[in-house]
DNA sequence: AGTGGTTGTGTAATCGATTCCACGAGCCCA
DNA sequence: TGGGCTCGTGGAATCGATTACACAACCACT
């Protein structure tokens, strides 16, 4: 493959000519410049963007690690990245976390290595050595969706208190009145806020959140099933399981159709995070919807922000409610006259 | 951030030795080792990535281009890439193309401006010029699901011929007789091998495949929905639709529930591509399931192979039928007498 | 003692770019 | 005419690693 110096001597010139015209630099000679642009172009010459990387000291690349690439809403969220990234001149690496701090460890660990400009990142625990220091040296960091509390770097999240607290207004208003909660991982600020949010929501209505109405799960379907079943054979299954997330939700669909169940008459069921399937399940899925592609674009802003030397802003975005089948009342045909803010879907 | 020369200094050696050390080259004493191996440690010292690729020619990181991330067959199959290139010591980086031929393209010169050891595309056409320079000029390449007729590069798919006949003897079964497809580009081989193998299926139960039978999708959801609307239109609607991929399946469901019509009684509908969420769809969706992973992993040892030397193989495995309801016949409970191999899911 | 071989180490070239610095040419103006 | 500009250009240092080569020290043989 062609380097610079093979693009100087056809073009007659120094390797400093070409840089600056291949930069742009201001002072090349008309001359000079379309010798080198025409030696560029019979060559077929591309510059090498590892010696460039090496030289400037920056790769224009950012590192994105997910949580779960399989769970559509991350995919959702890598595309817009992708995409906001590509219109600001950067690339992305994607690393997968699977849920696994040692894998999440393994890709921020390459990602350094390979000097990515800035990290984007969906922590999935509460962080271990390598990104506590990483963030602590100065490395420009977002966490996006899920975040580790007591570091200063940026987040670009939902806030989903509302859309639970309507959630939990709309159950109780379909004459529910035992709620559980398929919850995802302590470790995670996404696993705990919204048990939090669903157990204050509840206890407006004057209801509580029992231990055995409370699930751990770990946000993949498999889990969702777990425990599921586990309510099932409760002596007094919940009514309602509010899963924390969509895969998990998944695998309560699983759960219920493997005893025959049907949603929502055996068990009603509602979601956190809305996918474009929820509205083909059978029956569609209720669920609470975040602004996916705002929050990958917003956050790979606020990156870049940071690596470009100007103040990075955290960001708070609403999740709203998308109320289906699935917990019972068929959706109104017409619009009600409902005063609540609550969202209908077309399904 | 240190670099080999803070390293060589606070061990009191040459870098030279410190670089032996790291590569664990044999001549080196045990007396330098130990120092170097301190300071490595008291610096938290990590091998420049970039620095080293520029020596070595070499990146350890291979490109992947799929053509649609929210496709979950292009999401599953990233995944499994990954995995494998992880086993193998490499990383990837993944370009979505969206379907988009220009994309494709952005992709393809960025990955090959950072000096990826190789690359692994799912083409979206028939091929640029860029990328039939790149294979031709010996960048190592592997075509994966999808390939360019014409070009001395290796292969990865699945070959769905037997479940296409398979599905249509099914259909045939079922009393269908006007049978119609939504077929992908006819650039992507995909595209045209599905409708291929469609309509000599069809000729095997002496049916015939028109023209008005023949949609023309993207692989997208939209254009799935576009082409049974259009479908749904005619005089004499088919009585199934074959969508060429799980997206295009998605929008034919919402064009048929749009029209308050259900699956499968007022149109049956199968798909190309099984995924998780089909056995949750209202009715669960009979279709063709590709061996993702395994096309995934078999893709990655070819690169890897034609990376370090040795000759790579192209790889052809077998799709299969998963037969569920969306085409009529409800799932038997239990086995049939049948003496096909038809697969029954458990939904 | 001299020869040859192994072992461990350092010096310096190298990869392909960017960029500081020096320098010559041309111009303007005093 | 000469001093100070600007402009265009090339030489060379530099980024952080790897590695060919030279060499010193040591050992083992003859």
């Amino acid at each position: 493959m062609a380097s610079i110096k093979d693009v100087a001597a056809a073009a007659g010139v120094s390797v400093a000519t070409v840089s600056r015209v291949l930069n742009e630099h201001p002072s090349v000679s008309a001359d000079a410049r379309t010798r080198v642009l025409a030696a560029v172009a019979a060559l077929g010459y591309r510059p090498n963007a590892v010696a460039r990387s090496l030289r400037t000291d920056q790769t224009h690349t950012l590192g994105l690690v997910i949580s779960d690439v399989l769970n559509p809403y991350f995919t959702e969220l890598a595309r817009s990245v992708e995409e906001e990234a590509r219109a600001l001149g950067y690339s992305v690496i994607i690393g997968n976390a699977d849920e696994r701090p040692e894998l999440q460890d393994h890709h921020v660990r390459n990602l350094l290595d390979r000097r990515i400009d800035g990290l984007l990142v969906s922590p999935t625990d509460g962080g271990s050595p390598l990104m506590l220091d990483a963030a602590r040296a100065g490395t420009p960091m977002v966490f996006v969706d899920r975040w580790i509390p007591g570091l200063d770097v940026p987040v670009v999240r939902a806030d989903g208190r509302a859309a639970v607290r309507e959630l939990v207004a709309h159950l109780y208003r379909l004459g529910h009145r035992r709620l559980a909660i398929i919850a995802g991982p302590a470790a995670t600020t996404t696993g705990s806020e919204r048990v939090e949010a669903f157990r204050a929501a509840l206890a407006e209505h004057g209801l509580a959140l029992p231990d055995a109405y409370t699930g751990h799960g770990d946000f993949q379907a498999e889990s969702g099933r777990r425990v599921t079943e586990g309510f099932l054979d409760l002596p007094e299954p919940p009514e309602v399981v509010f899963a924390a997330d969509n895969l998990m939700a998944l695998g309560a669909l699983d759960a219920v159709r493997a005893r025959g169940l049907r949603v929502p008459d055996g068990l009603a069921l509602a979601a956190f995070d809305d996918i474009p399937w929820f509205v083909h399940t059978d029956p569609p899925v209720t669920a609470i919807a975040q602004p996916t592609g705002e929050l990958g674009r917003a956050a790979v802003r606020a990156l870049v922000d940071r690596i470009e030397g100007r103040t990075p802003r955290s960001v708070t975005l609403p999740a709203r409610l998308v109320v289906r089948r699935s917990c019972g009342e068929p959706a109104a045909p017409f619009p009600t006259q409902s005063p609540s803010p609550v969202q209908r879907s077309t399904s």
